[in-house]
DNA sequence: GTTCCCCAACTTTTCCCAACATTTTTATCC
DNA sequence: GGATAAAAATGTTGGGAAAAGTTGGGGAAC
Protein backbone atom coordinates (compact mmCIF):
# COMPACT_ATOMS: atom_id res chain seq x y z
CA UNK A 1 0.00 0.00 0.00
CA UNK A 2 1.71 3.40 1.11
CA UNK A 3 5.04 3.07 1.57
CA UNK A 4 5.43 5.07 5.32
CA UNK A 5 9.44 5.14 5.65
CA UNK A 6 9.30 4.29 9.21
CA UNK A 7 13.02 4.57 10.99
CA UNK A 8 14.11 3.43 13.85
CA UNK A 9 17.25 5.15 15.84
CA UNK A 10 18.96 3.70 18.41
CA UNK A 11 21.53 5.69 20.30
CA UNK A 12 22.12 5.99 23.90
CA UNK A 13 22.53 9.82 23.66
CA UNK A 14 19.34 11.39 24.01
CA UNK A 15 20.15 14.82 22.54
CA UNK A 16 21.24 12.85 19.59
CA UNK A 17 18.68 10.88 19.10
CA UNK A 18 15.98 13.62 19.08
CA UNK A 19 18.18 15.68 16.69
CA UNK A 20 18.28 12.61 14.10
CA UNK A 21 14.20 11.86 15.04
CA UNK A 22 13.79 15.91 13.97
CA UNK A 23 15.61 16.13 11.10
CA UNK A 24 13.98 12.84 9.48
CA UNK A 25 10.39 13.43 11.04
CA UNK A 26 10.84 16.96 9.11
CA UNK A 27 11.68 15.52 6.02
CA UNK A 28 8.26 13.41 6.21
CA UNK A 29 9.86 10.39 7.83
CA UNK A 30 8.12 8.47 10.47
CA UNK A 31 10.75 7.97 13.27
CA UNK A 32 10.46 6.01 16.36
CA UNK A 33 13.57 6.30 18.80
CA UNK A 34 15.20 4.01 21.52
CA UNK A 35 17.57 4.66 24.11
CA UNK A 36 19.76 0.85 23.44
CA UNK A 37 20.23 -2.01 21.83
CA UNK A 38 17.59 -4.52 24.11
CA UNK A 39 14.93 -1.37 23.34
CA UNK A 40 15.32 -1.15 19.90
CA UNK A 41 15.40 -4.92 19.04
CA UNK A 42 12.50 -5.31 20.83
CA UNK A 43 10.75 -2.96 18.81
CA UNK A 44 11.71 -5.13 15.41
CA UNK A 45 8.98 -7.48 16.38
CA UNK A 46 6.33 -5.04 16.97
CA UNK A 47 6.60 -2.77 14.54
CA UNK A 48 6.98 -2.73 10.44
CA UNK A 49 10.20 -0.70 10.02
CA UNK A 50 12.20 0.34 6.61
CA UNK A 51 15.31 1.37 8.31
CA UNK A 52 17.83 1.37 11.12
CA UNK A 53 19.68 3.82 12.38
CA UNK A 54 21.97 2.47 15.58
CA UNK A 55 25.14 3.95 16.74
CA UNK A 56 27.58 1.68 16.84
CA UNK A 57 28.80 2.27 20.63
CA UNK A 58 26.04 1.30 23.04
CA UNK A 59 26.49 0.87 26.69
CA UNK A 60 24.50 -2.68 26.66
CA UNK A 61 25.27 -4.37 23.43
CA UNK A 62 28.02 -3.84 20.92
CA UNK A 63 26.19 -2.34 17.76
CA UNK A 64 28.10 -5.04 15.91
CA UNK A 65 26.32 -7.62 17.90
CA UNK A 66 23.10 -6.16 17.79
CA UNK A 67 23.71 -5.90 13.45
CA UNK A 68 23.90 -9.63 13.66
CA UNK A 69 20.87 -10.11 15.87
CA UNK A 70 18.97 -7.50 12.82
CA UNK A 71 19.70 -9.44 10.39
CA UNK A 72 19.42 -12.75 11.83
CA UNK A 73 15.65 -11.51 12.30
CA UNK A 74 15.22 -9.62 9.67
CA UNK A 75 18.03 -9.84 6.88
CA UNK A 76 16.44 -7.61 4.18
CA UNK A 77 16.44 -4.98 6.49
CA UNK A 78 18.76 -1.91 6.04
CA UNK A 79 21.00 -0.53 9.13
CA UNK A 80 22.91 2.19 9.02
CA UNK A 81 25.77 2.74 11.50
CA UNK A 82 27.97 5.97 12.86
CA UNK A 83 30.35 6.01 15.22
CA UNK A 84 32.57 8.64 16.74
CA UNK A 85 35.77 6.68 16.85
CA UNK A 86 36.57 5.58 12.90
CA UNK A 87 37.90 2.17 13.25
CA UNK A 88 38.62 0.91 9.68
CA UNK A 89 38.59 -3.27 11.01
CA UNK A 90 35.38 -2.30 12.81
CA UNK A 91 33.84 -0.54 10.10
CA UNK A 92 35.05 -3.75 7.89
CA UNK A 93 33.41 -5.87 10.18
CA UNK A 94 30.48 -3.99 9.65
CA UNK A 95 29.97 -4.40 6.37
CA UNK A 96 30.62 -7.54 6.17
CA UNK A 97 28.03 -8.19 8.23
CA UNK A 98 25.16 -6.63 6.40
CA UNK A 99 25.33 -3.09 7.09
CA UNK A 100 23.72 -0.73 4.58
CA UNK A 101 26.33 2.05 4.99
CA UNK A 102 28.73 3.43 7.85
CA UNK A 103 28.45 7.21 8.83
CA UNK A 104 31.12 9.47 10.72
CA UNK A 105 30.15 11.60 13.62
CA UNK A 106 29.30 14.44 14.00
CA UNK A 107 26.68 13.62 11.43
CA UNK A 108 25.44 16.42 9.14
CA UNK A 109 21.85 16.63 8.64
CA UNK A 110 22.23 16.98 4.66
CA UNK A 111 24.08 13.48 5.10
CA UNK A 112 21.70 11.68 6.78
CA UNK A 113 18.79 12.79 4.86
CA UNK A 114 21.07 11.72 1.74
CA UNK A 115 21.97 8.49 2.56
CA UNK A 116 18.30 7.60 3.99
CA UNK A 117 16.92 8.73 0.54
CA UNK A 118 18.86 6.79 -1.06
CA UNK A 119 18.20 3.59 0.75
CA UNK A 120 14.71 4.02 1.10
CA UNK A 121 14.93 5.11 -2.51
CA UNK A 122 16.39 1.22 -3.38
CA UNK A 123 14.06 0.08 -0.90
CA UNK A 124 10.97 1.74 -3.14
CA UNK A 125 12.18 0.38 -6.30
CA UNK A 126 12.68 -3.08 -4.83
CA UNK A 127 9.28 -3.10 -3.50
CA UNK A 128 7.89 -1.55 -6.88
CA UNK A 129 9.51 -4.72 -8.62
CA UNK A 130 8.06 -6.90 -6.45
CA UNK A 131 4.34 -5.56 -7.09
CA UNK A 132 4.47 -5.32 -10.59
CA UNK A 133 6.19 -8.54 -10.95
CA UNK A 134 3.28 -9.56 -8.88
CA UNK A 135 0.53 -8.11 -11.22
CA UNK A 136 2.05 -9.56 -14.00
CA UNK A 137 1.88 -12.77 -13.16
CA UNK A 138 -1.94 -11.81 -11.91
CA UNK A 139 -2.69 -10.72 -15.51
CA UNK A 140 -1.54 -13.35 -17.13
CA UNK A 141 -3.50 -15.34 -15.20
CA UNK A 142 -6.49 -13.66 -15.87
CA UNK A 143 -5.59 -13.56 -19.58
CA UNK A 144 -4.95 -17.16 -19.69
CA UNK A 145 -8.36 -17.46 -17.98
CA UNK A 146 -9.82 -15.44 -21.08
CA UNK A 147 -8.27 -17.89 -23.37
CA UNK A 148 -9.21 -21.21 -21.93
CA UNK A 149 -12.98 -19.76 -22.45
CA UNK A 150 -14.77 -18.32 -20.08
CA UNK A 151 -15.07 -17.57 -16.43
CA UNK A 152 -15.45 -13.68 -16.11
CA UNK A 153 -16.50 -13.68 -13.10
CA UNK A 154 -13.07 -14.49 -10.98
CA UNK A 155 -11.21 -12.69 -13.96
CA UNK A 156 -12.27 -9.59 -13.86
CA UNK A 157 -13.35 -9.36 -10.30
CA UNK A 158 -9.59 -9.71 -9.38
CA UNK A 159 -8.08 -6.80 -12.04
CA UNK A 160 -10.30 -4.59 -11.16
CA UNK A 161 -8.97 -3.74 -8.04
CA UNK A 162 -5.19 -4.57 -9.29
CA UNK A 163 -5.45 -0.85 -10.73
CA UNK A 164 -7.11 1.23 -8.08
CA UNK A 165 -5.59 4.70 -9.33
CA UNK A 166 -4.21 4.49 -12.81
CA UNK A 167 -5.86 7.10 -14.51
CA UNK A 168 -8.60 9.70 -12.74
CA UNK A 169 -11.32 9.55 -14.97
CA UNK A 170 -13.31 6.99 -17.03
CA UNK A 171 -15.37 8.30 -19.87
CA UNK A 172 -18.40 6.77 -21.27
CA UNK A 173 -20.47 8.97 -23.44
CA UNK A 174 -22.23 12.04 -21.41
CA UNK A 175 -21.30 10.23 -18.37
CA UNK A 176 -17.77 11.25 -16.77
CA UNK A 177 -16.37 8.94 -13.55
CA UNK A 178 -13.92 11.10 -11.60
CA UNK A 179 -11.95 8.06 -10.16
CA UNK A 180 -9.81 9.84 -7.63
CA UNK A 181 -12.59 12.60 -6.28
CA UNK A 182 -15.24 9.99 -6.55
CA UNK A 183 -17.34 11.72 -8.20
CA UNK A 184 -19.87 11.84 -11.00
CA UNK A 185 -20.93 14.22 -14.07
CA UNK A 186 -23.59 13.51 -16.57
CA UNK A 187 -24.25 16.53 -18.53
CA UNK A 188 -21.71 18.39 -17.17
CA UNK A 189 -23.97 18.18 -14.44
CA UNK A 190 -22.45 17.44 -11.45
CA UNK A 191 -23.90 14.36 -9.15
CA UNK A 192 -23.61 12.85 -5.63
CA UNK A 193 -23.67 9.39 -4.42
CA UNK A 194 -22.09 7.29 -1.91
CA UNK A 195 -19.21 6.05 -2.11
CA UNK A 196 -20.36 2.05 -2.50
CA UNK A 197 -23.12 3.78 -5.04
CA UNK A 198 -19.95 5.06 -7.06
CA UNK A 199 -18.38 1.82 -7.22
CA UNK A 200 -21.50 0.40 -8.15
CA UNK A 201 -22.41 2.74 -11.73
CA UNK A 202 -18.36 2.07 -11.81
CA UNK A 203 -18.69 -1.73 -12.56
CA UNK A 204 -21.92 -1.07 -14.93
CA UNK A 205 -19.57 1.66 -17.25
CA UNK A 206 -16.79 -1.03 -17.13
CA UNK A 207 -19.00 -3.47 -18.23
CA UNK A 208 -21.29 -1.06 -20.71
CA UNK A 209 -22.70 -1.84 -22.39
CA UNK A 210 -22.96 -5.58 -21.75
CA UNK A 211 -25.13 -7.29 -18.84
CA UNK A 212 -23.34 -7.77 -15.19
CA UNK A 213 -25.24 -10.13 -13.34
CA UNK A 214 -26.35 -9.74 -9.89
CA UNK A 215 -23.13 -11.85 -8.21
CA UNK A 216 -20.52 -9.86 -10.43
CA UNK A 217 -21.92 -7.15 -9.81
CA UNK A 218 -22.02 -6.85 -5.95
CA UNK A 219 -18.18 -8.76 -5.95
CA UNK A 220 -16.61 -6.21 -8.02
CA UNK A 221 -18.26 -3.26 -6.37
CA UNK A 222 -18.00 -4.09 -3.02
CA UNK A 223 -15.38 -7.16 -3.34
CA UNK A 224 -17.09 -9.04 -1.86
CA UNK A 225 -18.99 -12.80 -3.33
CA UNK A 226 -22.56 -13.37 -2.06
CA UNK A 227 -25.35 -15.59 -2.80
CA UNK A 228 -27.26 -14.37 -5.69
CA UNK A 229 -30.32 -14.17 -3.85
CA UNK A 230 -28.19 -11.62 -1.16
CA UNK A 231 -26.69 -10.43 -4.63
CA UNK A 232 -30.27 -8.90 -5.59
CA UNK A 233 -30.95 -7.25 -2.84
CA UNK A 234 -28.16 -5.59 -2.68
CA UNK A 235 -28.13 -4.56 -6.22
CA UNK A 236 -31.61 -3.29 -6.61
CA UNK A 237 -31.14 -1.02 -3.94
CA UNK A 238 -28.11 0.30 -4.60
CA UNK A 239 -29.30 0.91 -8.18
CA UNK A 240 -32.54 2.57 -6.87
CA UNK A 241 -30.41 4.89 -5.42
CA UNK A 242 -28.07 5.27 -8.50
CA UNK A 243 -30.88 5.71 -10.32
CA UNK A 244 -32.64 8.88 -8.32
CA UNK A 245 -29.30 10.14 -9.10
CA UNK A 246 -28.87 10.34 -12.32
CA UNK A 247 -31.94 9.31 -14.61
CA UNK A 248 -34.41 12.04 -15.35
CA UNK A 249 -37.32 9.85 -14.38
CA UNK A 250 -37.15 7.17 -12.60
CA UNK A 251 -40.09 5.36 -13.67
CA UNK A 252 -38.97 5.17 -16.45
CA UNK A 253 -35.20 4.46 -16.86
CA UNK A 254 -33.14 5.19 -19.50
CA UNK A 255 -28.84 4.39 -18.47
CA UNK A 256 -29.92 2.10 -16.10
CA UNK A 257 -31.23 -1.01 -17.74
CA UNK A 258 -32.60 -4.39 -15.71
CA UNK A 259 -32.69 -7.61 -17.44
CA UNK A 260 -35.37 -9.80 -15.38
CA UNK A 261 -33.02 -12.98 -13.38
CA UNK A 262 -29.80 -12.07 -14.79
CA UNK A 263 -28.46 -8.55 -13.71
CA UNK A 264 -28.11 -4.70 -14.94
CA UNK A 265 -26.91 -2.78 -18.22
CA UNK A 266 -25.46 1.05 -18.54
CA UNK A 267 -26.60 2.42 -21.59
CA UNK A 268 -24.92 5.86 -22.57
CA UNK A 269 -25.76 7.43 -25.45
CA UNK B 1 -13.43 1.43 -27.00
CA UNK B 2 -17.27 2.04 -28.05
CA UNK B 3 -19.36 -0.84 -28.81
CA UNK B 4 -22.95 0.17 -28.56
CA UNK B 5 -24.49 -2.87 -27.99
CA UNK B 6 -26.47 -3.37 -31.33
CA UNK B 7 -27.80 -6.15 -33.12
CA UNK B 8 -28.86 -5.79 -36.74
CA UNK B 9 -31.68 -8.64 -37.53
CA UNK B 10 -31.60 -8.96 -41.83
CA UNK B 11 -34.65 -11.60 -42.83
CA UNK B 12 -37.35 -10.34 -45.15
CA UNK B 13 -39.88 -12.36 -43.09
CA UNK B 14 -41.56 -9.86 -41.11
CA UNK B 15 -43.05 -12.20 -38.31
CA UNK B 16 -39.93 -13.57 -37.79
CA UNK B 17 -37.58 -10.24 -38.23
CA UNK B 18 -40.14 -8.70 -35.29
CA UNK B 19 -39.82 -12.01 -33.09
CA UNK B 20 -36.62 -11.83 -33.12
CA UNK B 21 -36.52 -7.98 -32.65
CA UNK B 22 -38.60 -8.66 -29.63
CA UNK B 23 -37.24 -11.08 -27.79
CA UNK B 24 -33.33 -9.56 -28.28
CA UNK B 25 -35.08 -6.88 -27.03
CA UNK B 26 -36.92 -7.83 -24.44
CA UNK B 27 -32.96 -9.31 -22.72
CA UNK B 28 -32.01 -5.27 -23.04
CA UNK B 29 -30.57 -5.40 -26.48
CA UNK B 30 -30.80 -2.74 -29.11
CA UNK B 31 -31.86 -4.13 -31.94
CA UNK B 32 -32.15 -2.48 -35.41
CA UNK B 33 -33.88 -4.66 -38.56
CA UNK B 34 -33.66 -4.75 -42.45
CA UNK B 35 -35.76 -6.24 -44.85
CA UNK B 36 -32.64 -7.36 -47.14
CA UNK B 37 -29.35 -8.06 -47.53
CA UNK B 38 -29.32 -4.03 -49.42
CA UNK B 39 -31.06 -2.72 -46.87
CA UNK B 40 -28.97 -4.21 -44.22
CA UNK B 41 -25.41 -3.35 -45.66
CA UNK B 42 -26.45 0.21 -46.00
CA UNK B 43 -26.80 -0.08 -42.61
CA UNK B 44 -23.46 -1.16 -42.11
CA UNK B 45 -21.46 1.74 -42.68
CA UNK B 46 -24.19 4.05 -40.98
CA UNK B 47 -24.14 2.39 -37.34
CA UNK B 48 -22.02 1.24 -35.07
CA UNK B 49 -23.10 -2.59 -34.61
CA UNK B 50 -21.66 -5.57 -32.61
CA UNK B 51 -23.67 -8.26 -33.96
CA UNK B 52 -25.94 -9.31 -37.00
CA UNK B 53 -28.41 -11.87 -37.22
CA UNK B 54 -29.08 -12.85 -40.86
CA UNK B 55 -31.28 -15.18 -42.87
CA UNK B 56 -28.83 -17.09 -45.34
CA UNK B 57 -32.04 -17.36 -47.54
CA UNK B 58 -33.13 -13.92 -49.03
CA UNK B 59 -34.90 -12.73 -52.18
CA UNK B 60 -32.17 -9.98 -53.20
CA UNK B 61 -28.89 -11.79 -52.68
CA UNK B 62 -27.80 -15.10 -50.68
CA UNK B 63 -26.72 -14.70 -47.02
CA UNK B 64 -23.51 -16.20 -47.88
CA UNK B 65 -22.64 -13.25 -50.55
CA UNK B 66 -23.65 -10.90 -48.16
CA UNK B 67 -21.41 -12.61 -45.35
CA UNK B 68 -18.71 -11.92 -47.84
CA UNK B 69 -19.31 -7.81 -47.69
CA UNK B 70 -19.55 -7.90 -44.22
CA UNK B 71 -16.62 -9.77 -43.86
CA UNK B 72 -14.44 -7.49 -46.60
CA UNK B 73 -16.25 -4.13 -44.49
CA UNK B 74 -15.76 -5.08 -40.62
CA UNK B 75 -14.02 -8.39 -40.57
CA UNK B 76 -14.36 -8.31 -36.77
CA UNK B 77 -17.68 -7.98 -36.48
CA UNK B 78 -19.47 -10.68 -35.53
CA UNK B 79 -22.75 -12.86 -37.97
CA UNK B 80 -24.96 -15.66 -36.73
CA UNK B 81 -26.81 -16.92 -39.60
CA UNK B 82 -29.91 -19.20 -39.92
CA UNK B 83 -32.02 -20.96 -42.09
CA UNK B 84 -34.90 -23.54 -42.42
CA UNK B 85 -33.17 -25.96 -44.77
CA UNK B 86 -30.11 -27.68 -43.29
CA UNK B 87 -26.85 -27.55 -46.24
CA UNK B 88 -24.33 -29.14 -44.51
CA UNK B 89 -21.98 -27.60 -47.41
CA UNK B 90 -23.59 -24.50 -47.82
CA UNK B 91 -23.19 -24.23 -43.33
CA UNK B 92 -19.46 -25.23 -43.65
CA UNK B 93 -19.12 -22.30 -46.56
CA UNK B 94 -20.80 -19.75 -43.93
CA UNK B 95 -18.21 -20.94 -41.10
CA UNK B 96 -15.07 -21.02 -43.72
CA UNK B 97 -16.30 -17.47 -44.43
CA UNK B 98 -16.49 -16.28 -40.99
CA UNK B 99 -19.83 -16.74 -39.94
CA UNK B 100 -19.58 -16.96 -35.87
CA UNK B 101 -22.89 -19.32 -35.37
CA UNK B 102 -25.19 -21.01 -38.00
CA UNK B 103 -28.50 -21.87 -36.33
CA UNK B 104 -31.66 -24.04 -37.64
CA UNK B 105 -35.04 -22.42 -37.71
CA UNK B 106 -37.03 -22.96 -35.87
CA UNK B 107 -35.17 -20.34 -33.98
CA UNK B 108 -35.76 -21.00 -29.86
CA UNK B 109 -35.53 -17.84 -27.73
CA UNK B 110 -33.26 -19.81 -25.40
CA UNK B 111 -31.23 -20.41 -28.43
CA UNK B 112 -31.34 -16.77 -29.21
CA UNK B 113 -30.60 -15.34 -26.24
CA UNK B 114 -27.88 -17.92 -25.38
CA UNK B 115 -25.60 -17.41 -28.67
CA UNK B 116 -25.75 -13.55 -28.57
CA UNK B 117 -24.72 -13.25 -25.11
CA UNK B 118 -21.72 -15.95 -26.02
CA UNK B 119 -21.15 -13.96 -28.37
CA UNK B 120 -21.08 -10.45 -26.55
CA UNK B 121 -19.26 -11.98 -24.05
CA UNK B 122 -16.57 -12.95 -26.55
CA UNK B 123 -16.24 -9.10 -27.77
CA UNK B 124 -16.24 -8.39 -24.21
CA UNK B 125 -13.26 -10.76 -23.52
CA UNK B 126 -11.22 -9.42 -26.64
CA UNK B 127 -11.38 -6.36 -25.31
CA UNK B 128 -10.52 -7.34 -21.72
CA UNK B 129 -7.32 -9.48 -23.04
CA UNK B 130 -6.50 -6.64 -25.37
CA UNK B 131 -6.43 -4.35 -22.66
CA UNK B 132 -4.51 -6.78 -20.17
CA UNK B 133 -1.64 -6.88 -22.91
CA UNK B 134 -1.06 -3.94 -23.64
CA UNK B 135 -1.18 -3.65 -19.19
CA UNK B 136 1.40 -5.92 -19.30
CA UNK B 137 3.38 -4.47 -21.41
CA UNK B 138 3.49 -1.15 -19.88
CA UNK B 139 4.61 -2.80 -16.44
CA UNK B 140 7.23 -4.44 -18.29
CA UNK B 141 9.02 -1.80 -19.25
CA UNK B 142 8.23 0.01 -16.20
CA UNK B 143 10.49 -2.66 -14.72
CA UNK B 144 13.11 -2.84 -17.41
CA UNK B 145 13.30 0.96 -16.30
CA UNK B 146 13.71 -0.11 -12.73
CA UNK B 147 16.01 -2.43 -13.11
CA UNK B 148 18.11 -0.93 -16.06
CA UNK B 149 18.93 2.38 -13.70
CA UNK B 150 18.42 3.79 -10.38
CA UNK B 151 16.23 6.24 -12.27
CA UNK B 152 12.71 5.26 -12.14
CA UNK B 153 9.83 6.05 -14.82
CA UNK B 154 7.76 8.59 -12.93
CA UNK B 155 11.31 9.35 -11.19
CA UNK B 156 10.74 13.16 -11.09
CA UNK B 157 7.03 12.37 -9.20
CA UNK B 158 6.83 9.15 -7.29
CA UNK B 159 10.40 9.32 -5.65
CA UNK B 160 10.32 13.19 -4.62
CA UNK B 161 6.59 12.87 -3.83
CA UNK B 162 7.67 10.36 -1.13
CA UNK B 163 11.32 11.12 -0.07
CA UNK B 164 11.29 14.84 -0.47
CA UNK B 165 14.07 16.81 0.13
CA UNK B 166 15.05 19.88 2.11
CA UNK B 167 13.64 22.36 -0.53
CA UNK B 168 11.15 25.02 0.85
CA UNK B 169 8.28 24.42 -1.51
CA UNK B 170 6.32 21.54 -1.95
CA UNK B 171 4.21 22.80 -5.08
CA UNK B 172 1.19 20.03 -6.09
CA UNK B 173 -1.50 21.41 -8.45
CA UNK B 174 -2.78 24.94 -7.48
CA UNK B 175 -1.70 24.14 -3.80
CA UNK B 176 1.78 25.63 -3.00
CA UNK B 177 3.29 24.13 0.48
CA UNK B 178 6.15 26.61 2.15
CA UNK B 179 7.74 24.08 4.30
CA UNK B 180 9.98 26.46 5.74
CA UNK B 181 7.25 29.62 6.64
CA UNK B 182 4.61 26.86 7.48
CA UNK B 183 2.35 28.71 5.71
CA UNK B 184 -0.23 26.79 2.92
CA UNK B 185 -0.99 28.66 -1.03
CA UNK B 186 -3.97 27.75 -2.82
CA UNK B 187 -4.86 29.30 -6.12
CA UNK B 188 -2.46 31.96 -5.19
CA UNK B 189 -4.60 32.61 -1.55
CA UNK B 190 -2.92 32.11 1.45
CA UNK B 191 -4.43 29.98 4.06
CA UNK B 192 -3.25 29.83 7.57
CA UNK B 193 -3.29 26.27 9.26
CA UNK B 194 -2.07 25.18 12.73
CA UNK B 195 1.10 23.81 12.83
CA UNK B 196 -0.06 20.01 13.05
CA UNK B 197 -2.68 20.70 11.00
CA UNK B 198 -0.05 21.93 8.38
CA UNK B 199 2.10 18.57 8.98
CA UNK B 200 -1.30 16.60 8.48
CA UNK B 201 -1.60 18.40 5.04
CA UNK B 202 1.74 17.62 3.74
CA UNK B 203 1.23 14.16 4.18
CA UNK B 204 -1.54 13.83 2.43
CA UNK B 205 0.32 16.37 -0.46
CA UNK B 206 3.11 13.53 0.26
CA UNK B 207 1.07 10.59 -0.46
CA UNK B 208 -1.21 12.23 -3.16
CA UNK B 209 -3.42 10.99 -4.91
CA UNK B 210 -2.62 7.72 -2.97
CA UNK B 211 -5.16 6.95 0.21
CA UNK B 212 -3.36 7.42 3.04
CA UNK B 213 -4.85 5.08 6.12
CA UNK B 214 -5.51 6.80 9.49
CA UNK B 215 -2.52 5.18 11.77
CA UNK B 216 0.17 6.10 8.74
CA UNK B 217 -1.67 9.56 8.55
CA UNK B 218 -1.67 10.13 12.25
CA UNK B 219 2.14 8.41 12.57
CA UNK B 220 3.79 10.91 9.46
CA UNK B 221 1.93 13.90 10.70
CA UNK B 222 2.76 14.21 14.63
CA UNK B 223 5.32 11.34 14.94
CA UNK B 224 3.77 8.89 16.93
CA UNK B 225 1.95 5.84 16.63
CA UNK B 226 -1.63 4.80 18.00
CA UNK B 227 -4.78 2.74 18.02
CA UNK B 228 -6.54 2.74 14.86
CA UNK B 229 -9.41 4.55 16.91
CA UNK B 230 -8.13 6.64 18.12
CA UNK B 231 -5.96 7.45 14.79
CA UNK B 232 -9.74 7.86 13.33
CA UNK B 233 -10.37 10.64 16.11
CA UNK B 234 -7.86 12.55 15.96
CA UNK B 235 -7.11 12.68 11.66
CA UNK B 236 -10.97 13.38 11.43
CA UNK B 237 -10.54 16.11 13.70
CA UNK B 238 -7.67 17.92 11.74
CA UNK B 239 -8.83 17.20 8.39
CA UNK B 240 -11.99 19.22 8.99
CA UNK B 241 -9.85 22.13 10.04
CA UNK B 242 -8.14 22.01 6.77
CA UNK B 243 -11.13 21.47 5.17
CA UNK B 244 -12.60 24.72 6.74
CA UNK B 245 -9.30 26.51 5.70
CA UNK B 246 -8.93 24.89 2.24
CA UNK B 247 -12.12 23.64 0.61
CA UNK B 248 -14.40 26.44 -1.14
CA UNK B 249 -17.70 24.31 0.28
CA UNK B 250 -17.23 22.26 3.33
CA UNK B 251 -20.00 19.86 2.92
CA UNK B 252 -19.18 18.60 -0.72
CA UNK B 253 -14.94 17.90 -0.14
CA UNK B 254 -13.05 18.61 -3.25
CA UNK B 255 -9.21 17.97 -2.06
CA UNK B 256 -9.71 15.98 1.05
CA UNK B 257 -11.36 12.64 -0.10
CA UNK B 258 -12.30 9.95 2.84
CA UNK B 259 -12.12 6.70 1.84
CA UNK B 260 -14.61 5.00 4.38
CA UNK B 261 -12.80 2.38 7.11
CA UNK B 262 -9.27 3.53 5.17
CA UNK B 263 -8.55 6.96 5.50
CA UNK B 264 -8.24 9.72 3.24
CA UNK B 265 -6.17 11.31 0.23
CA UNK B 266 -5.66 14.42 -1.31
CA UNK B 267 -7.21 14.92 -4.87
CA UNK B 268 -5.37 18.41 -7.20
CA UNK B 269 -5.76 18.79 -10.28
C1' DG C 1 -4.01 36.09 27.34
C1' DT C 2 -3.98 33.76 23.17
C1' DT C 3 -3.18 29.89 20.44
C1' DC C 4 -3.16 25.19 19.88
C1' DC C 5 -3.71 20.24 21.09
C1' DC C 6 -6.78 16.77 22.16
C1' DC C 7 -10.75 14.68 24.18
C1' DA C 8 -15.70 13.97 24.16
C1' DA C 9 -20.34 14.54 22.94
C1' DC C 10 -23.36 15.21 19.32
C1' DT C 11 -25.16 15.24 14.26
C1' DT C 12 -25.07 13.55 9.72
C1' DT C 13 -24.02 10.24 6.32
C1' DT C 14 -23.51 5.65 4.74
C1' DC C 15 -24.21 0.82 4.70
C1' DC C 16 -27.09 -2.96 4.94
C1' DC C 17 -31.22 -5.46 6.08
C1' DA C 18 -35.97 -6.15 5.87
C1' DA C 19 -40.62 -5.09 5.01
C1' DC C 20 -43.86 -3.55 1.68
C1' DA C 21 -45.47 -2.24 -3.15
C1' DT C 22 -45.39 -2.94 -7.98
C1' DT C 23 -44.50 -5.22 -12.14
C1' DT C 24 -43.76 -9.34 -14.78
C1' DT C 25 -44.04 -14.17 -15.39
C1' DT C 26 -46.14 -18.55 -14.67
C1' DA C 27 -49.93 -21.62 -13.40
C1' DT C 28 -54.67 -22.74 -13.36
C1' DC C 29 -59.28 -22.76 -14.50
C1' DC C 30 -63.16 -22.30 -17.43
C1' DG D 1 -57.31 -19.58 -25.81
C1' DG D 2 -58.04 -16.01 -22.69
C1' DA D 3 -58.93 -14.46 -18.01
C1' DT D 4 -57.58 -14.60 -13.49
C1' DA D 5 -54.91 -15.98 -9.49
C1' DA D 6 -50.49 -17.28 -7.63
C1' DA D 7 -45.62 -16.77 -7.67
C1' DA D 8 -41.41 -14.57 -8.59
C1' DA D 9 -38.59 -10.72 -9.51
C1' DT D 10 -37.93 -5.91 -9.26
C1' DG D 11 -38.90 -1.28 -7.26
C1' DT D 12 -39.57 1.54 -3.09
C1' DT D 13 -39.35 2.88 1.60
C1' DG D 14 -37.84 2.97 6.45
C1' DG D 15 -34.70 2.00 10.19
C1' DG D 16 -30.69 0.59 13.06
C1' DA D 17 -25.68 0.29 13.50
C1' DA D 18 -21.32 2.02 12.35
C1' DA D 19 -18.37 5.52 10.33
C1' DA D 20 -17.43 10.20 9.37
C1' DG D 21 -18.43 15.11 10.17
C1' DT D 22 -19.20 18.83 13.46
C1' DT D 23 -19.01 21.44 17.65
C1' DG D 24 -17.54 22.85 22.34
C1' DG D 25 -14.36 23.19 25.91
C1' DG D 26 -10.53 22.13 29.30
C1' DG D 27 -5.86 22.42 29.81
C1' DA D 28 -1.16 22.94 28.23
C1' DA D 29 2.24 25.74 25.76
C1' DC D 30 3.83 29.90 24.10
Amino acid sequence: MTISGRILVIDDDLSLRQTLARILHRAGFEVITAADAAEGLALLSQQTLDLIYMDIRMPDMDGLEALKVVRDRLPELPVILFTAQPDLSSALDALRNGATDYLLKPLKPETILESTRAVLDQLERERRKEEIQLKITELQEELQDLESKDSPKQGSNATSRIFPGDERYFKLGKLTLDLHARRVTINDHLVSLSPVAFEYLLVLARHSPNIVNYQTLVAEAQGYQVEIQEAQNLAKWYLHHIRKAIEPDTKKPTYLINVRGTGYRLVVD
